[in-house]
DNA sequence: TACAAATAGTTAGTGTGACAAATATATGAA
DNA sequence: TTCATATATTTGTCACACTAACTATTTGTA
């Protein structure tokens, strides 16, 4: 296999998770859920997590720090999510979902889950498996660090 | 298979795809190249075909018209691109690559690759078939959707 | 106890992605 | 010819990714 088809996959790699990370975005637009394709993981992890930290809930979704204090100042001004000072440690915040959070949360799951669904016509869980071992083992290859799943 | 399992793809392909992208900034960074992971999709695209428009190259390396317009602008002010006018048609340029930039990707061009090469360590042939496979038929699933429902 | 090092989180800067709207020019049909 | 429509590109806005630098606390160690 020559080198040129290596660059030719990191392609086709960047271009479909766009595309599906897009056409999530665009369901979740027309269909008004007040969220964004990023802000629904972190309120469906703090909804499956709670009082989690900062830091605690961008290991979950493997987003950065910046990242992860700018999603979670939107779900707040939504008034998703709140930050309460953590009684031990007051540098940190335990986050906690507000009553209107978790309304969302249940309200969204069903249809997220349709949306997600779409991606996989044409294909069958032994795809999906070999898709799931081939991503992590890429992501494994760059990181250095065991995934587990 | 049950919606849940269906889900995990986009956290993962998600995820994936900007380790690629971050590992191979990080090279670019350190390897002192002078351009981001998508200035070099441009450039490499305009090595290969000369005197592309934007609408054309734009459909090349699937950017909408915006995001390319400013890699165009970034890549003009780092002397690698001109902006030619179209001789016929007043609205559109030609993209040319200068001897800056023809130079900048002869001299990247193998570095590049011997990047892109680290994250397939440890996968087949046969992988890599069943991956395009699978992202192909994921971007076509998704492709040419409307909005409406 | 003192103080350096580690940790939690934020801010700033740059680049990219998506979408909508604006501008300029070209084209086609009445 | 003229005007509606189409095309090429740009501008504006919001969101996210990554890096670096910064503040505020806590912890470890001498």
């Amino acid at each position: 296999m020559t080198q040129e088809l290596f660059a030719k996959y990191s392609f086709l790699l960047d271009r479909t998770a766009r595309k599906v990370k897009q056409y999530a975005q665009q369901q979740f637009k027309s269909g008004e859920f007040d969220v964004t394709v990023d802000q629904w993981l972190v309120l469906k992890n703090l909804s499956e997590n709670e009082l989690l930290s900062q830091t605690e809930l961008a290991n979950l979704v493997f987003k950065d720090h910046p990242t992860l204090t700018r999603i979670i100042d939107l779900l707040c001004k939504k008034g998703y999510v709140e930050r309460i000072t953590h009684p031990q440690d007051r540098r940190s915040f335990q986050l906690h979902l507000t009553e209107s959070g978790v309304a969302k949360v249940t309200a969204l799951k069903p249809k997220v889950l349709e949306i997600r669904e779409k991606a996989w016509e044409n294909l069958n869980e032994t795809d999906f498996e070999e898709f799931k071992r081939i991503l992590n083992t890429i992501y494994q290859n760059l990181d250095g660090q065991t995934i587990e799943e």
